[in-house]
Order: structure tokens, then sequence, then C-alpha cells
RNA sequence: GACCCCAUCGUCUAGCCCGGUUAGGACAUGGGCCUUUCGAGCCCACGGCACCGGUUCAAAUCCGGUUGGGGUCGCCA
């Protein structure tokens, strides 16, 4: 007798994968690691009109890319005959009738019940209705049929899934029973909520994982945060990797209550994963972001675009944030933001034109030489350093706010500092002329 | 509406099972520090056991109810 766990997910190929579904998926994941568990792909395609080739296809690289692979794969358009010979089963024994080419199955109005893995004991009183199709008149099951028979014969022993499957379970049991089969150990998880607490649909906001995919997360750090919704790794800690969950998961300690899915918190968490990147990898992802998204100026040295990349490691929470933040370091069209009034109303034109004369002198543009040739200069103007600082930061990059003004120039170099610090002059100039 | 699930800071949660904690952490927010700035870093603060009963010397913890939130009621999955 084989003794191997398996546990199974079953999405079905009708759009992207969405967050929910995404966390299933996880759940279902580590509980195979950890006990050494065969973990099943099943794609619920028995829905014709909705099924596309183009979503399944998406869904198996979206799991693949957070690092979900699978044992097995099975199609439930490619079992039809299997279903259809246990309804043709049901029918023999007269559990279930034809009516309209569809196979019906009448229900036992019992009152059933089942230990939830997570919840505890659940009994429904009694059912709403008293019959269910099980073979649509197009030949195709219907879910809570095919599930159940593909359950029992695909050897699934547990069946991990969200708490919106509650209500399908004692149809489900019902099924078991007509067909002498023994139902799996069950184990609801429980919703993922908006932040609103309400369902997470399209208004939501993104809800696929493409959407985070496509907005620079790491898969690590959604694979994280997913984590932490409905279940905690203990000791106060947040961040914890795939392999140490597997180690620490049980599903008795996953949480009964719907969580809130909090763009901030993972946005959080997807910057602690930035940070600690190498910056080679770093540099390797968000290269590739920008260069998927054809934001980087043609022609532009790698070298350059490495050092610009790097500044803004540990300053973003998504690779997406870099478009933004890098925008004046690759282009020269880049304006003044609106916050930088306040420092541009002081006009030092003098002062920067002579700090211009003392820049270009300089013959080695570091760091280190142009912060003490700055503050010298600065020293000589009786300015205090923070007052030429400033505005020289709003001319090289536009914005008041950024990584600190020595290491942007030394990136930026004397040629392209120079210039903008003119341009600076220019703006006083025309400012004045009004 | 019927059935079902759930209930600790604004949010995610630890604690609950095996009653006795200044109810702990994280995100967000506010403030301070650092500093050339900051949305970075460091520190501090704010903020919660939904309510009502019961059991008990003692209740976030056990029991009941109320209220509130969520889910499901398709020849969708």
């Amino acid at each position: 007798m084989d003794r191997r766990l398996k546990v199974r997910f079953a999405p079905s190929p009708t759009g992207f994968l969405h967050i929910g579904s995404a966390r299933t998926a996880l759940f279902n994941w580590i509980f195979a690691k950890k006990y050494n568990a065969e973990f099943i792909l099943r794609i619920e395609d028995t829905d014709r009109g909705r099924s596309k080739e183009e979503y399944l296809n998406e869904i198996l690289d979206s799991l693949q890319w957070l690092g979900i692979n699978w044992d097995k794969i099975y199609h439930q358009s490619q079992r039809l005959e299997i279903y259809k010979d246990y309804a043709n089963k049901l029918v023999e024994s007269k559990k279930a009738f034809v009516e309209d080419g569809a196979i019906i199955f009448r229900y036992e109005l019992d009152s059933i019940s089942f230990d939830d893995l997570i919840r505890g004991y659940i009994e429904f009183k009694e059912l709403p209705k008293d019959t269910e199709v099980i073979i649509k008149s197009d030949g195709t099951p219907t879910y809570n049929f095919a599930c159940c028979v593909d359950d029992v014969l695909l050897g699934i022993t547990h069946v991990i899934r969200g708490e919106d499957h509650i209500p399908n379970t004692p149809k489900q049991l019902l099924m078991y029973r007509a067909l002498n089969f023994t139902p799996p150990y069950f184990a609801h998880l429980p919703m993922i909520l908006s932040s609103e607490g309400g369902k997470l649909s399209k208004r939501f906001g993104a809800t696929s994982i493409r959407e985070y995919r496509d907005a620079g997360y790491l898969p690590e750090a959604i694979v994280n945060y997913l984590l932490l919704l409905g279940w905690a790794p203990g000791k106060n800690r947040e961040i914890v990797s795939m392999e140490e969950a597997v180690r620490l998961f049980e599903l008795k300690n996953v949480n009964k209550t719907g969580a809130a899915f909090s763009l901030d918190k993972l946005d959080w968490v997807n910057s602690e994963y930035i940070k600690k990147l190498a910056s080679e990898e770093f540099f390797k992802y968000a290269k590739e972001f920008l260069e998927r998204q054809n934001f980087l100026p043609l022609g532009v040295e790698e070298e350059y675009v490495k050092k610009v990349i790097l500044l803004f490691q540990n300053r973003i929470s998504k690779l997406s944030d870099l478009k933004e933040w890098t925008y004046s370091c690759f282009f020269d069209n880049y304006t003044y933001s609106q916050d930088t009034q306040e420092i541009l109303v002081k006009e030092l034109s003098k002062e920067i034109s002579f700090l211009i004369t003392k820049l270009d002198k300089i013959s080695s543009f570091d760091k280190i030489t142009v912060e003490k040739e700055f503050r010298a200069t600065a020293q000589e103007l009786g300015l205090k350093a923070g007052d030429l600082v400033h505005p020289v930061r709003v001319a090289l990059t536009g914005r008041r706010i950024g990584p600190g003004l020595f290491e942007v120039m030394e990136v930026l170099g004397k040629e392209r500092v120079i210039k903008r610090l003119l341009r600076l002059l220019n703006f006083w100039q025309q400012t004045k002329a009004i």
C-alpha cells in the first residue's frame, strides 16, 4: 500500500493566476515538501467556452516563476470518459437520473459533517437543494463531480483549498458516499481579502501574479508575503524563505480569519529582498526589467547603467520604482519637481558659477575628491555645505531627495554635472527675466 | 433570504488548545536622531482583545448569546 501523501492544486485556465490561487498553490506545495507528498497539478478545463490555452500557459509560467513545481499534471478535458463512466454507475444504481441529456445526481438529504484540518468540526444541517447536475448536456462533468472522482482516482490524501469551497464540501461528501469512495482530508485556507476587507476583485487593483511580476516584485518576496497571510513563522519573524517555511509549517497553525492584502507590507517585504541581493544580482534583475520595459536610452553604456542602478538598490521597494528615480540619470529632459520650489527661490547664480569653475578643475571626479572640493568651495563662499547641496541636487536630479549627492555626482560624471549646473543657471536667468 | 465560516492595534499577526502576560512583533502613521536631502538608516511614540452574559479566586484564553465581517447558493470552477 502506498502511504505517500498526495496533494493537488487545481486551477481552471479561465484567467491569469490569481493571488489567492497562488497562495493556495503555495500552501499545498509547502505541505508537499514538508511531508514528502506528491504535488499534482490538475487543470480543471471542463468549461469549454472559458478555458483558454493562453491562460493555462500563463498559470504554469507564474507557478514556475514563484518556484512552485509539480510532480504530475492532469487535464480534466482528457478524462471525460472517466467521469461519464462513474456518472453512469450512479444512474445504474438509481442515485442519478438523466434529463435533457444531462446526468443529475440526487442527494440524500442527510445532515453531513467533516473534520477540517484547520477549522475542526463543521456540520451542515441541511442542503439547499436535493439535486445537482454532474454531467452537463455537452458531456463534460461539473466541478463538484469531476473534483470528487479525480481526488479519489488520483489518490489525493489532503485537499487543501480556499475557504470558498467549504459550502461545496457537503455536496462532495455525499457524492463520495454514493460512489463508495473514502473522502480525503480537507483543509480550508482563509480568504485573501482586499485592503478594504471585501473580495479581492478587479476593482482592487492588481490581482494576478503576472501584474506583480510586471511591476518588478521578486518571486521570493511575493512568496514570503503570501506566507504571512494566514500563517506566521513564529518568533516574531517576518522574513522567511520557502525552505524555512517548509521546516516551520504546520497546517494546524494556519489561521481561520480572512486576511486583507496590504500593498504597503508587500512593498516592504519586497524592499527587504531587494536589499539582500548581491549588487551583481540586483543589477542583473534591474537591467532585465528596464530593458523589458524599453526604458533605457539607446546606446547607453552598460557600466553607466550599472552605476546608476546600484545607486538606488537600498531606496526602492520594487523594480518599477527605478523608472522615476533614474529618469534624470538617463535623460536630459527631466523637470524640476514641484516640491523643489522653496529651494530654487534662493538664487545662487554667482555661487554656482564659482562652483562650476572649481569642479571643472578636478581631474579625478570621484566622490571623495568631489566632496572635498565641494566643501572647500562652500567654505570659501562663506556658505554652509547644505546651502549649496540642496540646489545642486535639484540641478542634477530635478528632485529634492535622493541618494548621497557626491555619489550621484561621481556616477553622473563631470561633464553631465557641469552641463546640469549650467542649466540651473539658465533657469534662474529666465525666471529673473519674468 | 437560507446555509456555512470567522472575530486581538488601521492592516498582517504572536498569545488561545493546557485561564494568572506591563497583551509581544511587523507594516502603516506621528515624532526624534543622523546627515548634504529624503520616501534611506537608527530610536521613540501612538494604537487592540467587537459587545453582553455565564463559569472561575482569576477570562484575550473556556461556554452561551448578540452584533459585525466574509463565503456559498450556475448544465462556472
